[in-house]
DNA sequence: TACGGTGATGAAACCGGTTACATAAAGGAC
DNA sequence: GTCCTTTATGTAACCGGTTTCATCACCGTA
């Protein structure tokens, strides 16, 4: 494995001049530059990231923080992939890897502790949090590293965050406003764990939504899930036992939508004719599931794409956090209603 | 920021027992060990990875070579994320962290180089891939990285590479078992890609089941597909158009047989009446979109937990890669069949 | 009492880069 | 011809760890 001082004794230049002929080369003359770049490319050369990350204490890595429930280890995103991707894409057309951070194991770490340790151990420049919402402490502890971060669907703010998600209010809202068009007066909601913000806001937004059409939102219309399809279909089955039933229904997830329609069936009920369904997320699978699933849908590229603008921009002035961005949610009409 | 120079002047010792501290305990006295570590922890002192890193070469990184079709920017493997979460958490186990490596983007390096730089220069222990056969040339360079290597469903092979795969050709043979089992004699497929190894296995395991029932598998029986959804529609078309129809069809991919699904529908034919379908791979989607799409599954957990097992044994025996591993498919029976 | 062995520690080189500062040569102004 | 810039390069310290080798105190033994 060749150094730069075996490429500068080769070339009969100092160490310095091969590191500007990479770093600066502008300050280098062309003759000397070409010779060097010549040898380099001869014997194989190539600068060692750690040491150059050792000396300029940056490492063009962001860290990714994810799927650190351990409740429910190896919980799925449904878009986590679709986000990733767009990540990835961005950030390696900035020259920045991704490095997925396993917490510092160290014995007689304090929890908290362990992605904040492992954040700092490993000089990434930044850090990228995906997060479900489970108000991991070892996750909330990452406002106060010491490099920008970025979180995705969880409200992170301070002097080095700042954080993206989807308008889950005007979501909430676009499918209230939908099903009332489509006539409905007797409209449940399935909601997300009321906890996590995104469920909250949705439920917020759809309740708006209500209002403004003089529908009042009764306490016996609202059933809660966990965001996963088991707990759609139970809640959706608490809804077909009120009186009037609903004829229409709201899920704030469309993996509990797809619960939601399995309940349905059960019950003999046909969707739309009986029951109209809209979910939210836009999933593979709502475009797949027979009648078609009406679907509030997030913009998961975009989402993706934008954390690596905020990361980027925070990297280049650490000083002034970007504001929060919060994307567009659209509905996409499909069989269900 | 605390270093390790630092903590020795605090505690009044050399540096080289701090280093032992940490690596070997067990060498330095109790008395000394306990002072140190009380030390340490009031000064929030923690190693520096990088700096480690350049004095060991070994970094207790896993890197991750990925999407990297730029045809297809942004393909999704149906179970990526499967994979990567059972990867990255049996890995994380290890302490060992994955970095998703962004390609190498000096000037004037020639493509294939791409990865296998900037493996190099990050000083990853090891390389997983994930690829989707897309033969590119900047993937297949990497056989020859210094570092023990796994691909996934991709036939890697040299010093110091092995892979994971599943029992495509088994699979396929379970797929034609089945159907001659319900009794179908007319009986057609649709491939993935030829050139990609798992397509040209899955195919093969399904003509030999059908060989071993006398049952010759005819070229206008068989259609191309490229995995993507739309690609079983055309072909599912494409086979309806032939005299006799079949009565069966084994696609073999499960967005593939999705489109094949609509195609079926769209021809005014019922599933599994007129035409039984079998897919292969077990995505989400095929447990919900009824009547429920009879499929090989994969075991996707079971692929990623083996990939880390693989690199694990080839770091700490970089000189015997392990055999590669091929994981069983079963068949999963649900309304298509 | 001298001696070999053991256990704990320290000094210093090393890993492979970056960069502040010094130096030397060349060019221009007077 | 002298002086001041400008340009190109070199020297050496530094980043924060690991590790080889040497040292030294202490112990039991012959």
């Amino acid at each position: 494995m060749s150094s730069i001082r075996e490429l500068a004794r080769r070339c009969g230049v100092s160490v310095a001049t091969v590191s500007r002929v990479f770093n600066t080369p502008e300050v280098v003359s062309q003759h000397t530059r070409q010779h060097v770049l010549a040898m380099a490319a001869e014997i194989g050369y190539l600068p060692n990231e750690s040491a150059r990350t050792l000396a300029t204490k940056k490492s063009n890595m962001v860290g990714l923080v994810w799927d650190t429930d351990h409740r429910r280890p190896g919980w799925r995103h449904p878009f986590l992939q679709d986000i990733l991707v767009a990540l990835k894409s961005a950030l390696s057309a900035q020259g920045l890897h991704l490095l997925m951070l396993a917490p510092d194991q160290s014995p007689g770490l304090p929890g908290d502790q362990r992605f904040l340790r492992a954040v700092q151990r490993h000089n990434v420049d930044g850090v990228v949090v995906i997060d479900n919402g489970s108000r991991d402490p070892a996750v909330l502890a990452l406002v106060d590293a010491p490099v920008p971060c970025v979180a995705l669907d969880l409200r992170f703010t301070g002097p080095t965050c700042t954080y993206i998600t989807s308008d889950n209010a005007g979501g909430g809202r676009l499918a209230a406003d939908h099903l009332i068009e489509r006539g409905h007066r007797r409209i449940a909601t399935i909601t997300g764990p009321l906890p996590a913000w995104p469920a909250a806001q949705r439920l917020a937004g759809f309740r708006a939504g209500l209002a403004a059409a003089n529908l009042p939102l009764a306490e016996t219309a609202i059933a809660g899930g966990d965001w996963y399809l088991d707990s759609g279909y139970t809640a959706m089955n608490q809804l077909l036992t009120r009186e009037p039933r609903p004829t229409a229904v709201f899920a704030a997830g469309d993996e509990m939508a797809l619960g939601a329609m399995r309940a349905i069936h059960e019950a003999g009920l046909r969707i739309p004719g009986d029951i109209a369904l809209v979910g939210f997320d836009d999933i593979e699978v709502a475009a797949l599931v027979p009648p078609g699933l009406t679907t509030i849908a997030q913009d998961k590229t975009g989402i993706g794409t934008a954390a690596a603008e905020a990361m980027v921009a925070m990297l280049l002035d650490p000083a002034t956090p970007p504001e929060p961005i919060t994307l567009p949610t659209t509905l996409v009409i499909r069989g269900s209603t």
